[in-house]
DNA sequence: CAATAAGCGAGACGGTACGTCCAGTCTTCTT
DNA sequence: AAGAAGACTGGACGTACCGTCTCGCTTATTG
């Protein structure tokens, strides 16, 4: 999915064609967005872009990629409940934001029927803040905020998912304020109080 | 999204139009499905299709509900965590299940590009799902199995959403085991035992 | 090579493709001419151009015979001297003229790389020319005006490839004087005057 | 068309292109010939080729004069008919064999998009046989074998020009049989025997 | 009980984009 | 300085489908 990044390749080419996906897919959305039209855009022949990308998704990752910096560093104040809310409330303002999240969005559901793709997606983009997000639970789990026996893989899962749930599958949008009541509610469980049968 | 449904249409088209798209589906993948590749699977007219659905995922969504025969009820023994688990385990196996994941999975990916058909997909079927897990949460709300300040919508999201971003975007599967690991998560929360602040 | 002609063809679509491959050869050449440009120019989609001609030569071919209007028919005054004149200042004028020999040309050049159009060029073209000429060929026989015991196949190919040999390989031009020439000598023959061993 | 022939060029890089495009044009075939091709087979840069080379066919002619040795030497016995008979027997199994026909035809076909190419076909080829035959020709004029009045260049056209009709333009072949008969014919002339109103 | 309208299989149509091949130019590194 | 290697822009290839359309044919009301 990656694509090969030897010498000869011409940076300046390669920016061009990033740059018109990007523009393109934000102006006719991503069905709509063609190969032909990207490199046309790009004033960059077709084959130069298969030369480097196997798909036009795997274009729009490298935009995703590049713009997003890749900072999945995790805020670490000490206090997890906060720290997790306040990175879920950015990441939901950034990679959630009109400028991105379509992009984003379109490159999740190109992965359902890419398996490469989907595979590109969690290593080179996904995965990372999925692992950044598990670091700060384990230190959480370390300093007693959070319960020690739970897998914080699927501590990710119950948090991160139920916000893409909410973003690709329901017609109601996600703000901070969901995101918040999200983790408030993992984090209380769904017991009820007193019922200690669960624990 | 939804065909209409006039009196002098021929069933028997349409259910072999149905047919091949879910045979196409499954044999070369939902890109390579065409709607061309339908009508001449089924010995059908391509205008016979446009007349009915609007796309190749209409179609599919079609054959989706007419395999699933919507049976959304949930199991009621008395005893929630038994029930979920219940459900959960038995969507893993027909929803997740060989013949039916493929072009459900390429449904929801599909959905992620075009809004009519995710509010399709919604309305006619992953609402119905939703709204049954929630009425049979009310009911353990009521029967005080689980807290009654949640929201049940919430509740909902926090665990399928935990299932689906598993299947959508890691790389790992979905089965009983990890549906069952989910709930208890959920179910006891992440607060460390003994720590009521956050109930 | 011949196209197939069924009912279903629109007859205006094939026009069209015909008459804009005819401009678009005689304004940018044979060698510039593409398929792409033809269909653009004629309006109409390249499938239909492939639907029924397998290259553009076949639509040359087809728009060469349409113009030509295949009226091979031979002059019979009564004396061949004269007709066969005739006939070839006729052909050198329509055929070898600035808005036909251009095409017919470039068929001929293309059918060296393509047994297929040659033999097309020839059933549908050349050949019924060189028949026409046969068949005055062999009215002269029987009324004593050139000798019987040629083969009239023969005596075609020495007077028409005359003409085609200076008009495709050599640098110099063929005109009606060239032809009467080529006729007179033809007709003399090689051997010296008074000299009969070959006849 | 013919290439420049500085000091500094590498004749072994040379001989390698053109041996590569004669294997490759008999191996694909004209149409598939690409100066690609011919580089990658030749290990040669592409560069290598268009410094020498304005186009493929240009490289064929190269290699078809390389092989031919240019003995386009007349025989010369005394006795005319004879020697043409020889001379165009021996092309024609030359010049006419599996292993050169199809490289001479396809230039002469390309020469027919190509005036530069048709000039150095000619100038640098044809035309020296033509000329060799005009020679030939002329000394039978001199020692009276065929009559003194006929343009050399007009008996050459006659001759060859019933040869290249049958090879370029019918689909019947032609032999050393062929030849022998039209040589006969032209010799003989077309007009009745006793009948010498056209000498 | 025709006529008439609708749905039907079939498939041609103008188009768009695909993914590939190659032209001809240019740059880099090697000899 | 020439050559090999190969990336570059660009254009055309021939294919696959799109969504629309027109054509006859069948069928099922409805005037």
């Amino acid at each position: 999915m990656s694509p090969r990044r030897p010498e000869r390749r011409s940076e300046e080419a390669a920016n061009a064609v990033i740059q018109a996906a990007l523009d393109l897919c934000q102006e006719v959305g991503y069905r709509k967005l063609s190969i032909e039209g990207i490199a046309t855009r790009a004033g960059v022949g077709k084959n130069t872009i298969y030369r480097w990308w196997p798909s036009k998704a795997a274009v729009l990752l490298d935009g995703l990629l590049s713009n997003w910096k890749l900072d999945a560093s995790f805020p670490d104040t000490g206090d997890f409940v906060t720290d997790i809310k306040t990175q879920m409330a950015a990441a939901s303002r950034t990679l959630g934001g009109a400028s991105v999240f379509p992009h984003y969005r379109a490159l999740i559901g190109e992965a359902q029927h890419d398996p490469e793709l989907q595979r590109a997606l969690w290593d080179r983009f996904i995965g990372h803040l999925a692992g950044a997000a598990a670091d700060r639970i384990r230190i959480a789990q370390r300093q007693g905020q959070i319960r020690a026996d739970a897998d914080p893989d699927l501590v990710c899962e119950l948090l991160y998912g139920a916000i893409y749930y909410r973003r690709l599958l329901t017609t109601r949008t996600a703000d901070a304020e969901h995101t918040s009541a999200i983790v408030d509610l993992a984090l209380a469980g769904l017991a009820p109080p007193g019922d200690d049968s669960a624990r």
